[in-house]
DNA sequence: TACGCCAATGCAATCGATTGCATTGCATAA
DNA sequence: TTATGCAATGCAATCGATTGCATTGGCGTA
């Protein structure tokens, strides 16, 4: 047998510190390998400390330090009624920000709150459980409650899209110019009637508000006249998009394309609806979602979408303007160009390779 | 103007204590509603606290307390890497957790691990980050390293089947008896030559091992051969599904359906590859998928799948059965019965309403 | 008046790791 | 021999909230 069996556990700094013959103090800066502590101390202290398995306990070494490294990731609740949990997007996103953050040693609290408030704050920063705050999200009425998360003066960062008069750190993709390409390109297979399925909120802080000025901007530039019977409503359920198509096929029965706005799973609904009214894609009618989840790969037919490269760039740079702030740097606000992944929904005659 | 206005922030006990005139014990007591502490003492005291927006530093408390309410959630690495943050299934019982712990006031901790072992104790249990743990999934070779973390004494709990010997808790569905439950549905719609896509791993411990053993046991049941032949191949991606496809339609060409033990989205992207190849599901092929994701009704054909009933028993299994460990209570593991949801790809007429 | 009791409050130790400031002891220089 | 320097170590305070045990003072009773 070797030494293997570990000893019973010791607890603390000042059992291992006993067990060495030196003083707590002389015990934890040898952990640390600190030059103050001769070379033969620092060994022996290591390996009784390996012996016993001891771990130091990170609480109270967080108390001291007034560190903690941790980062608490905030799903809005509001949000999460319409189903954050069941779009992929996002889950991709946390799983993401997850990784990145293991790899610089920090952890990952995850928080389901109804309201962005201050409680961020109360809880999880002032309590010295997180150090910052990832915010999966807007919703219409949060302006004014941003406004005071940012005089808490905590660091945090949101993913969405860059607003007039935002202070604080937003990272996200450009909308707009993403609705706009969408429907570039169905003009550009010959469609002229082309829809929208959107959640078409008022508020100029949604991400849908940006898109649907894309889709206007897009008509615009195209010639073509905004006809506000090619609108149909959706939530982020996937229930609302067969539902939006219920409403578009009395609305406008001759339209030839859709952009579905809201999201890919939305879209996908949205395909299945039109099935079922006998409508045949992408002959009578092209489809454009948003997201590009894997999904869209391996729906019949396949789904043309924005990609929002979420994986690698949202994610990374969420983490990164957030660790700049909590080090104390000053950090912009970023906006990233979406891209148009080309599926069967549009015409493509191809689903290999697969895009990803 | 209110007193509405929160005068500059208390940022201890003791500042809080000094404005108050009264010594940080009390103020401690008072903030918790102490008997000790004379009625208007606790008044004035707490009026104190919200005019200046004291919030106690939990990092402190949970020092003193040996307490923390955060429990860890640990997303095994292997697993991840065929996209466990993909599928929504996890996803959704990882929200479902975080709603059920922030209820009874937990928190909870992401973390995704290479490996099952005892850093979860080292790393957050013992170190007094978190108080127990949920494990989500088991891999082929953690039955050693289960052991070792049950040694460590820490509080956890498994989702997953219930193995042999197997002393923890753990909470999941019955494998065996849905992939029969499956089969012998697929047979009562009079198919004969019933395939399986599965992982198909020959550990004990996984669960597409309890679904196969399921699949064989029906075969048995209805006096149907096993055939090898009807057996395809595929990991948790997506792009396995199609893969599978592929191979079964040379290996057994005459197949009439197929069980799709491994994911829901491996059954939508069989589905797709079925279509692909010019056969028509229900009518010549039908297909039962497992996981029941919303997604299930969205696509086209709509997917029969086998429901895991997650959202309200599962997540809140796992949260009940870990807190009574942390509560130092006695528990059992718990196997839930799965649930056949027949929809267009059994031949259903309908897709609505949902079945959710 | 003296004593005891109890409600209300404060003191100081505690949780466990870290660190500024001594202190020790040994070696080298004056 | 005494002074000086430095490497190695220990003491005690600190992070912020909590709590066992003392202390205070006011009241009732003998």
């Amino acid at each position: 047998m070797e030494t293997k069996a570990p000893k019973k556990k010791i607890q603390t700094m000042a059992e291992l510190a006993r067990e060495a013959g030196v003083s707590a103090s002389t015990a934890s800066r040898a952990l640390r390998n600190s030059p103050l502590i001769s070379k033969e101390t620092i060994e022996r202290v290591q390996s009784v400390a390996k012996e016993h398995s001891y771990r130091p306990h990170l609480g109270a070494r967080n108390l001291r330090l007034k560190k903690n490294n941790v980062i608490v990731l905030i799903l809005p609740f509001n949000y999460a009624e319409e189903d954050v949990l069941g779009n992929p997007y996002i889950f991709k996103i946390v799983g993401t920000i997850g990784s990145k953050l293991r790899e610089i040693g920090y952890d990952l609290l995850l928080s389901q709150m109804d309201d962005i408030s201050e409680e961020i704050d109360d809880r999880y920063v002032h309590a010295g459980i997180a150090e910052g705050a990832i915010i999966l999200g807007r919703g219409d009425n949060d302006t004014a409650k941003l406004k005071r998360l940012e005089e808490t003066g905590i660091p945090f960062v949101i993913l969405g899209p860059i607003l007039d008069n935002q202070t604080y750190c937003s990272v996200g993709i450009d909308n707009k110019s993403s609705g706009c390409m969408a429907v570039h390109h169905l003009a550009k297979l010959g469609r002229k009637r082309i829809a929208i399925v959107s959640d078409n909120r008022e508020d100029p802080n949604a991400e849908s508000y940006a898109r649907f000025q894309g889709y206007k901007q897009a008509l615009d530039e195209l010639g073509y006249p905004f006809d506000p019977d090619l609108v149909g409503p959706s939530t982020h359920s996937g229930k609302s998009g067969y539902d939006a198509v219920q409403h578009l096929l009395k609305t406008a029965p001759d339209l030839d394309a859709i952009f579905v706005a809201t999201s890919d799973v939305v879209a996908i609904s949205v395909m299945q609806a039109l099935r079922n009214a006998g409508k045949h894609v992408p002959d009578d009618v092209a489809i454009v979602g948003f997201d590009n989840i894997d999904m869209c790969n391996f729906v019949s037919p396949s789904l043309t979408s924005i990609s929002q490269r979420l994986k690698d760039e949202v994610a990374h740079l969420l983490v990164e303007k957030l660790l700049d702030q909590i080090n104390g740097k000053q950090v912009e606000s970023v906006m990233l160009n979406g891209s148009l992944v080309v599926r069967r929904s549009c015409g493509s005659q191809t689903d290999y390779p697969l895009r990803v």
